[in-house]
RNA sequence: GUGAGCGUAGCUCAACCUGGUCAGAGCACUAGAUUGUGGAUCUAGGGGUUGCGGGUUCAAUUCCCGUCGCUCACCCCA
């Protein structure tokens, strides 16, 4: 094959594509039902402000980035995340309104595996402007509503705090290293190194020898300041509040970009494999302050990667294929003229254009003449719902003959009165 | 970046381990079963330099090496 999709880049083929429409819109019509509003930002961004925002020691930034010089010389990345170029668009634009969402790719050049790729789709939502509990109670409110909109089941949520980067964080940071040199024999070769490259990750770890130092290791959440913890204990107390968010607590869950603070979140599904992660999020609060905002200004958001919405969907048959058939079936009207009048093309002609303009999906007549069966194998092929024929004896009564191809059955319509018909029978499907 | 598995018709796969008969099957496709009625069935048919390159051998789809590609896992994350 001589040109192909490059490694990591999926085409998002018609059979397919009306998952993708379904997501995006329920999406949108969640989000309205909240008063978040869309916002669309470029692709491609400044090196720096990803750099600044998710963290130069981060695995994101220092290996996963298509970045480039473009032809001035000035350094660009294709966005790795969005929620980044949503707070630089906040901060330049002066927005008063923080309530934002998001559906678009993302890019990473990581190797791509199951529920991994290198373009990849998130659909997520910001919440900028508060640092209230109730901001991050309204976030996951917005995320479950989502999830039980798409009518995924399965999934589990699960919270953490991670504390303040400023006074929690350090300190916690310097008690699980003193817990885990203790262990260090007992851990594996990565874990031995995550110690001084990403300790927090060692929770991660799915190596049983280290599950077991993990046990006993030190937790954040007994390692909160007092403003930290209050605001945890406030998210947990307004959760409870909510009967409709089965979240549980896990305090091995940390997310890997340097910005979150406080409350962060995780909904996973086991069916995915390995990335098992349909979406996360939490609070940054810094992260306005860090891009050029007021430091007063804070923030929390989530994503979902819309391919593994996707897969969860599939693994609970949240999509029917029946509902695919219905979908490519959904009133597609086939035209067809018979014998070679050209009285009767330029008839069918107009009932085309008559019936597109009154928002009928009408398949474009075709060029050559064939004999009835050969369009009927076609409009069968298409999933056309009906069958207009338009033959010599039709011509002469001024009628079409329109046939059900669901049921079979036909019967000759008066061309004045063929829009109605056919409106009322697609209506009463 | 590291490791493992896999590349055979448009698609899903068989034959490879134990080298050697024309590399097969299902689905799809094309044409017919008499000319204004589809999906079913039947009949016939087209289609493969076995990813690419090299090696071993009288002989390679089959064994070996390289390369490219795909997949999964590590890592990381959506």
């Amino acid at each position: 094959m001589k040109y192909q999709a490059l490694k990591g880049m999926m085409d998002i083929l018609p059979d397919q594509v009306w998952k993708w429409q379904f997501v995006e819109s329920v999406s949108r019509n969640i989000f309205n039902r909240f008063n978040f509003q869309e916002i669309r930002t470029p692709i491609l961004e400044s090196l720096p402000l990803f750099q600044r925002s998710i963290g130069e020691e981060t695995d994101i930034v220092q290996k996963e980035m298509f970045q480039f010089k473009d032809r001035g010389d000035r350094d660009v990345v294709m966005r790795p995340e969005v929620t980044a170029s949503v707070v630089r668009a906040f901060v330049e634009h002066q927005l008063k309104d923080g309530k934002l969402y998001y559906i678009g790719a993302s890019f990473r050049a990581e190797r791509p595996q199951a529920g991994r790729f290198r373009q990849f789709h998130q659909v997520g939502a910001e919440l900028i402007g508060g640092k209230n509990p109730e901001d991050d109670v309204l976030l996951l409110k917005v995320l479950t509503a989502l999830l039980a909109g798409l009518g995924l089941r399965r999934y589990q949520l699960k919270i953490n705090s991670v504390g303040c980067q400023t006074t929690c964080r350090p300190e916690y940071r310097k008690v699980l290293k003193e817990y885990l040199k203790q262990k260090h024999a007992h851990l594996c070769e990565n874990c031995q190194r995550r110690i001084e490259t990403n300790i927090i990750r060692i929770f991660d770890c799915k190596v049983e020898g280290c599950q077991k130092a993990i046990e006993g290791a030190p937790r954040v959440l007994d390692h909160l300041c007092k403003p930290c913890e209050e605001h945890f204990a406030k998210v947990k107390e307004l959760l409870d509040h909510e009967k409709d968010i089965p979240y549980q607590i896990e305090p091995r869950i940390v997310r890997g970009l340097d910005y979150y603070n406080r409350t962060v979140f995780e909904v996973s599904h086991d069916a995915l494999g390995a990335q098992n992660a349909v979406g996360g999020g939490g609070r940054y609060d810094t992260l306005v302050g860090e891009l050029g905002g007021s430091k007063d200004i804070g923030a929390c958001g989530f994503a979902c990667g819309m391919e593994r919405l996707l897969m969860a969907l599939d693994s609970e048959e949240g999509f029917k294929t029946e509902e695919s058939a219905q979908r490519l079936r959904c009133g597609l009207i086939y035209l067809c003229v018979l014998g070679g009048n050209p009285e009767l093309k330029t008839a069918a002609r107009k009932i085309q254009g008559q019936l597109r303009g009154a928002d009928f999906r009408v398949e474009e007549l075709a060029a050559e003449d064939k004999p009835l069966k050969k369009h009927l194998e076609i409009a069968n092929r298409l999933h056309a719902l009906f069958v207009l024929i338009l033959g010599e004896d039709e011509f002469r009564e001024g009628t079409v003959s329109v046939k059900d191809m669901n049921s079979g059955t036909q019967e000759k319509i008066k061309l004045d009165a063929i829009e109605t018909y056919l409106k009322g029978r697609l209506v009463s499907r």
